[in-house]
DNA sequence: GTGAAAAGTAAACACCGTTCAATATAAGGG
DNA sequence: CCCTTATATTGAACGGTGTTTACTTTTCAC
């Protein structure tokens, strides 16, 4: 066959990353079958490599969506959040909400791995660092006025503090530990760090 | 063939886990392959299964090897440690150390997740738990003698924190981020927790 | 209409984890 | 020493994977 009038490349895409995202979340990345995906948008296995040019590809298309999902959450919690709220203690339940509803998804973020000398689209490091910002701003506002120019630093570590607790306690580490209450663990290492700001 | 007379099931067991753990070095967990780990150790795919039972059985062994090293480099740091050194800073020196000249071993330890609905045996928790014990004994001599049963508590918490910050560094996020420092960002933050105690 | 460009196919390839009937060796009792 | 039994080991077979590529079909501009 040859093109379909249906659907234009770019839909194409969008339908694909769709089905594909979907099937991550229900099967993991070690589950995870182009093949299948093809199978389940009715193309043929080909189809998916002209598009995505290679199944290094298509993950980096799916994580990307699961980026833009989990940034889209993180700034809707935060809209939520009433004023006098902690809007940390938001940001931060709301990284381990997204994650913990979207376990397989959230998980094949940090499943998939690059080769080593190849590193990511910039397509890619512009959704990372768009989450980045979110949490960047929050943090800038929660330092005294004159202090805001460590913000940008501060926000990569507190953002690898609480990555770091919300990993353990999805993979499964924390039970081993023992940790019962990894959210509050993690609230309290930021409060720590903000602490001397007071 | 049937028995051979030079390797006892045990040593067999050995002989195989540490050329996994070789080629787990070398390939990291992507391309790890329980075929290639048979070529080399001269044995067929069969007699990997027989010793192993799956494949996640002989990833779990070569993980446990990973982290048994893990825990002795750890130790034979901090038994260099000078007194009058901080003997937080040179764990979570060792902790980043040991990730990065392991890297795909160390990576491999978060690489891998058995299924949803079965949990690690015995050994290997034993294992995690035993790297726990070291850091939580080094956070206990960081508290005042009073407080120190917040220490494993705490030290689940820290181990999370400097978790975070080293697979951001190993796995690019921190690059992406600009970060150019994440060892003494890790330090900050643990300082940062202590500070309250003082 | 016609022909070039775009879109789509699926067989073929080389690998993978997993199983299992067949086989080879060792150990032990008579 | 032989024969039995338990153990150790094999490798072909199976169904799956990502990837390539020669091929066919469709679309669209001229």
């Amino acid at each position: 066959m040859g093109r379909r009038s249906d659907h234009s490349r770019e839909e194409l895409r969008e339908i694909i990353i769709s089905a594909g995202h979907r099937q991550m979340l229900e099967v993991g990345f070690a589950h995870f079958s182009a093949r299948e995906v093809a199978k389940r948008v009715g193309y043929s296995i080909g189809t998916l490599y002209n598009v995505f040019g290679s199944y290094d590809g298509l993950i980096l298309a799916i994580n990307g969506r699961t980026l833009d999902l989990w940034r889209g959450h993180l700034e809707t919690r935060l809209k939520a959040a009433e004023d006098g709220d902690n809007r940390l203690t938001a940001a931060i339940n709301a990284y381990f909400e997204f994650a913990i509803i979207n376990r397989h998804a959230w998980t094949a973020l940090y499943d998939f791995r690059l080769p080593d000398d190849i590193d990511p689209p910039d397509r890619y490091r512009e959704k990372v660092a768009a989450i980045m910002t979110v949490v960047e701003r929050e943090i800038a506002a929660a330092l005294p006025t004159g202090r805001r120019s460590e913000a940008p630093a501060l926000a990569r570590s507190l953002l690898a503090t609480v990555h770091g607790h919300c990993f353990f306690t999805l993979n499964g580490t924390f039970r081993i530990l023992g940790e019962d209450d990894p959210l509050e663990a993690a609230r309290e290492r930021v409060a720590d760090a903000l602490a001397k700001y007071l």
